[in-house]
DNA sequence: GATGAATGAGGGTTCATTCAT
DNA sequence: TATGAATGAACCCTCATTCAT
């Protein structure tokens, strides 16, 4: 019997490569689609192995032959989701002629991602406090950091270049902003009436203008 | 001093007093307040009763001297958090004079609360969701909705006023406001520089007015 | 062969079927003959859920794979005895020409079962007052009912007929003979010199005539 | 202070004397009275002592204030109603002129006890297969023998002198005996219409002349 | 006599994971 | 690919018992 694949890994350990080479089978996708609206609703450790098998029709131990740990899972999941934003946002950065746009449409951007991968954007928001505690998602800490330089260049360039508020603080203003673009994540429904860029333009509205009537102050 | 509720039976295992046990202790309120605050950093699920006890420095049975269960725990800590909470959205309501005020008071108070209640904030964020698949703790829901009816007729009657803009969408505006307010928990720290009420004015600032500079749009 | 029961849901825990687990498989039987042993010589809640493992050569958590639970395994072994007797009682009842036959076949049918079913007869007798505390062995108040009604049926039968003595008191000569019949499961030795057919004879002879040597009275 | 009983013993060990010197006081007796209910009720393992306690109005560790341990609570329980029992039992061996005599009288004697020591009939019935693993039980299995020599003895005399059956099989009918009488203690009701007086004479009707009609057979 | 806090061993159960078939 | 049986560690909780006050 040949022996294609390893797939020892003492657990938490880093991601043996999954099956024959790479992540392409339909299948897989399929699998990882179950287990990260799983993980999204009922959160990573709220959510066992033989849940994510009971969906997809199949016993739990079979898992394994697609994944190598319930972490390759959300690793696999956080990664393809994080890889898109952050090519998302260094277009935007390359693109917007101001600040004013650069915000808008990372406000756009987000919401699109929240549209396109909810889930994972689900799991990025809850987990990562969690899963940063084991050395294999560090990552997720260098994925905050950059969405949080990404946003605070704009806030900066802005501030300097007279478009935003001149006492505006940046990193307060970040951080307003970051959590209540992503934070929709978790009522946002893609089936409803809101859709996601309406929403975006109605926050971006939000953010830029407040709430208040013109006049009153 | 704030009166805890304790022991209200309901499902998820009958709530047998523990031996002797009630609601006065300060040693119950010690494990309470480490509990708390190891829910609110590793989440309900990913605590361990172990870790409570241990933390405590006594043996994990020892807990179930003062409490019935580790579910016990948090409703006693979400309790009394919401018991706050809902006198002091009350007080507000009864004691603001316009729309303007009484959103900004709002603020306030959710930022009092962040700072007086933190872990219980933040375990009535992260854990909602979990906690009210039992039966128990039906009443998550209620104070969510309670809390939603407060800011809506806040917004309400401040459009119908014309302190807020005339096309202001209240379903939308209460969620950005309950985002970024609520989720600011999780990277406030008490003993920071940015003082909660330092916060607060800030966030009314951008809620009201937005970030642009005057004369933008 | 007996077709067993299998989870029938309800109370004292969800009853999720375990992963694959049916009501087929051979090794479940021989677990649940281990159990039903361990049950019966050291009682319900005297017996570990480690102990069964242990004598059946697994690990305790392993048993879960085949059993929801403890509950699980009693309530299984119980029922598979009481449907055989319930079936076997309305045999006797269908087929028996007169009281006195009757009274003699369910003698001898009872002793048929303490020799085929005797952990669970003895499981019956010992723990169904500990048992019929939740309500998901509430059958087994029913069981009961409908044993002590078909003797009860037989005896008026047979008084009515003369058969048996006419100031014959109908409920304790039904508890005077079922609690010698069924607690003899305790002493039985399904390997020693006295069967249980040889038995049965000798109890029905007790039951029609006594002790007393014919003349004394 | 002055230490009056030492009441060390290691679990499981010999009944160290409870408190200053004997068993007088009379909140033992109403304890002794509560856990032996219990145990009859609920079985001995399946009492806990904190429910002795709560029954009792105290808390549990407040028990030990009068036994040493669960274990001498049933010890005494179960050796006051042997001593009494045994000395019963010579008595009637002692007087009765015949064996059919001998025999009423070790039913009657019998169903006194279940009528006066209920709770520690039924713990001896259901108990002593499981406390007779301990060594300081071994009392039981002793009385146990002590009882069925009794009746053997009477029964071997009434076959000898031509009073019972020839053909009797003292065993069987020994144990014939035993369970019907003793079980009783199982449903017997001390505030029921039937008396133990009325069950016991009834009961000496079956043993002696069966049920069946004079003339059948 | 009683309390209240704690111990320490063990109970039933869960769950990610492994592996022969 | 999937099954089915098993592992082993950990989890929440129970309970008899101890002991300072």
């Amino acid at each position: 019997m040949i022996v294609v694949s390893t797939k020892r890994v003492s657990a938490r350990g880093r991601a043996a490569a999954p099956e024959s080479g790479n992540g392409g089978s339909e299948r897989r996708a399929e699998l990882l689609a179950i287990a990260a609206d799983l993980f999204a609703t009922s959160g990573f450790q709220g959510t066992t192995v033989r849940e994510i098998a009971d969906t997809a029709g199949i016993l739990s131990g079979s898992l394994y032959h697609h994944f190598d740990s319930k972490d390759s899972m959300v690793d696999e999941i956080l990664r393809e989701f994080l890889e898109y934003q952050q090519k998302a946002y260094d277009d935007v950065l390359r693109d917007s002629p101001d600040a004013r746009t650069a915000i808008a449409e990372l406000v756009r951007c987000s919401f699109r991602a929240i549209h396109r991968y909810r889930a994972a954007v689900a799991i990025f928001q809850n987990e990562s406090g969690y899963l940063t505690r084991f050395e294999r998602f560090d990552y997720l800490r260098k994925a905050s950091a950059d969405i949080e330089r990404t946003w605070k260049r704009v806030l900066e360039d802005g501030r300097r270049a007279g478009v935003f508020r001149s006492d505006l603080n940046i990193k307060l203003a970040y951080r307003f902003i970051r959590d209540t673009v992503w934070t929709a994540v978790h009522w946002y429904n893609p089936r409803g009436r809101m859709t996601a860029g309406v929403i975006a333009e109605q926050y971006i509205r939000f953010l830029c203008d407040g709430i208040m009537a013109p006049g009153q102050e």
